[in-house]
DNA sequence: AAAATAAAATACATTTTTATCTTTTATTAG
DNA sequence: CTAATAAAAGATAAAAATGTATTTTATTTT
């Protein structure tokens, strides 16, 4: 469904999110090690997403990846947009350049219906509530090892 | 959502399935004209289909693609799966190795819902209902050119 | 039996995705 | 100001997905 680097991205961005709240930046190697992610590749996402604007960043002695003010608000679906595209969310699940209700494909309205539930879980989901799930313990980012 | 492998085969497949109550059999090229996908690469899936009798296949004069008696009741999941595998049916939305109820992923309830959903309408689908929107105008198989 | 046909198999090429390593730049602590 | 730190940028590489072309094999028609 996502890509690799977005399950990374997600991964990674809640888990900055998670640990945000007490102040401190994360490197992104403690990010890898925490999510069990490949370090240079997660490093390139997460660039991008500072390019993006999803997270900030700064270079330096106890510099790294946190969250500002600005990015409070943002939705699981904004996370994957800057990742991984919006194709996901207007293609036709069999690919044609054309496909609507008006010439549909033979599973337009079913995939239509997976697709938009797809999309309302992404849009309800906030990165707080995520970033929640997780401090609490109630949700993890890593198999048990 | 399904690899271009798959939309291509689903797009072979429903069609062959529409033209396969007439009793012939559909060259490559034929179908791949049809359903506007490439020729080579598409011949593959339906080679590798065939093996997996999921469609039938003979050589020579004409010979081509068609459906047998035995692939009557084939449904749609079952050749998601042909191609695409199943990881998409059982797999954790942000790739974690292990997910479950008992050790979840932040979105592992929500996302638990979409793929069953998305299994719940490929089961559902037999390839014959498919041939049939096909077959009486109702769906098309290729964008409007 | 020979020629023609079409799938099957094989080989090859390109593009995209995933992954790693090295160099550069910005920032901070001492 | 200098050294240390950590992200940013750039270069490279391996793997997978996608796409194309050629050769081989089976079948049928003449």
């Amino acid at each position: 469904m996502f890509s690799k680097a977005c399950e990374y991205g997600i991964r990674a961005v809640i888990y900055i999110w998670s640990q945000s709240k007490k102040g401190n930046k994360l490197g992104v190697k403690d990010i890898c090690k925490e999510i069990d992610a490949p370090e240079y590749f997660t490093a390139k996402i997460l660039q991008a997403l500072a390019r993006q604007d999803i997270v900030s960043s700064t270079k330096g002695p106890n510099g790294g990846f946190y969250i500002d003010k600005e990015q409070e608000n943002i939705h699981l679906m904004d996370l994957v947009v800057a990742i991984d595209g919006d194709k996901l969310f207007y293609g036709c699940g069999l690919g044609l350049k054309q496909c609507s209700a008006a010439n549909p494909c033979p599973i337009h309205h079913e995939y239509k219906e997976i697709r938009e539930g797809l999309a309302r879980l992404l849009k309800t989901k906030t990165l707080r509530e995520l970033a929640e799930e997780v401090s609490s313990g109630k949700a993890t980012l890593h198999s048990i090892i």
